[in-house]
DNA sequence: TAAACTAGGACTAGTTTAGTACTATATGGG
DNA sequence: CCCATATAGTACTAAACTAGTCCTAGTTTA
């Protein structure tokens, strides 16, 4: 019903090995060969991750990649925007309107305030949690502590 | 970044037209005209809503449709489903996965959880509310009443 | 200066989505 | 009995998006 789209399934990925040793420089065929994904899909991804800020990068002979700040600093709404933009759940809700009867109106606004709580709630879950690195020993997660989804407030 | 169809929009927007007046039998061709979409678009939904059980239909003259049951138990995973199918988060969360490494895995799993958070959450949103028919009388709907989107429990 | 990297963009194939058309079936009225 | 008005189901086409690849340019270090 909902989907994410493949190339950001694997950006996660990608970042999480990256967050696994935060102080190692990868090169995207290093992270190719260990997410199994080929090497150009990971160098574009590296670099579409690269100019939105997750990751820095180093060119020339031993360069590669590094996480910009750690796992936790990162959340899965911030790598979703990165790679797909901030698509609205529908189009009706995110730029304007023709669908202009009152009814869908509505019914646009609602689906908005979804969209808007969901993104709230993926604000929440960091690259840490993603990559299953937040050690039992922590404070709970966002995943396990349950948190509001919607919270009250105008539209 | 998340996205639903836009036939899954208009779907929601002909259900809700349906919904502000339960009684009544519309054909087709009068949602079409009323919602100002096309009318093999909105026939073709129909009879899919139809098929889901979400609406229930009349044939021959004087035929048309009616919502089958109260706006107020149709969810807005219901709607999601009847058009979409359930659809995971991820290719890798649904059924088999190929891809087979440890980090991988793990983000597939913590994709799926929050993938099932939004699920939990879209059951709790009625068509009345995305109707706009949650009149302020009422008890305070699910979207303004705050409520928690990942629950503790085993994946 | 050559080798090993990243940066950026262009291009192609495949899949999905949206929209339309056509045929069959059911109902009710003249 | 027949025709007009509906829905039911399926098949098809066009457009949009996604995924994946390739090529050229720029950067760093031995």
């Amino acid at each position: 019903m909902l989907r994410i789209s493949k190339l950001t399934d694997y950006a996660t990925v990608i970042l999480a090995r990256l967050a696994a040793e935060p102080e190692r420089r990868f090169t995207a065929g290093q992270l190719a060969g260990e997410t199994r994904l080929a090497v150009p899909t990971v160098s574009k991804l590296l670099k579409q991750l690269h100019r939105r800020g997750l990751v820095l990068s180093t060119r020339g002979l031993h360069g590669g990649y590094l996480l910009a700040r750690p796992a936790a600093q990162i959340t899965a709404a911030q790598i979703l925007d990165a790679l797909d933009g901030p698509v609205a759940l529908t189009e009706c809700a995110s730029s304007e309107s023709h669908c202009c009867i009152e009814s869908s109106c509505l019914v646009g606004r609602a689906w908005q305030r979804v969209n808007l709580a969901i993104r709230r709630s993926l604000q929440e879950i960091t690259l840490l949690e993603l990559a299953g690195l937040s050690g039992s020993g922590g404070h709970p997660s966002a995943l396990d502590r349950g948190f509001p989804l919607l919270k009250r407030g105008p539209l």
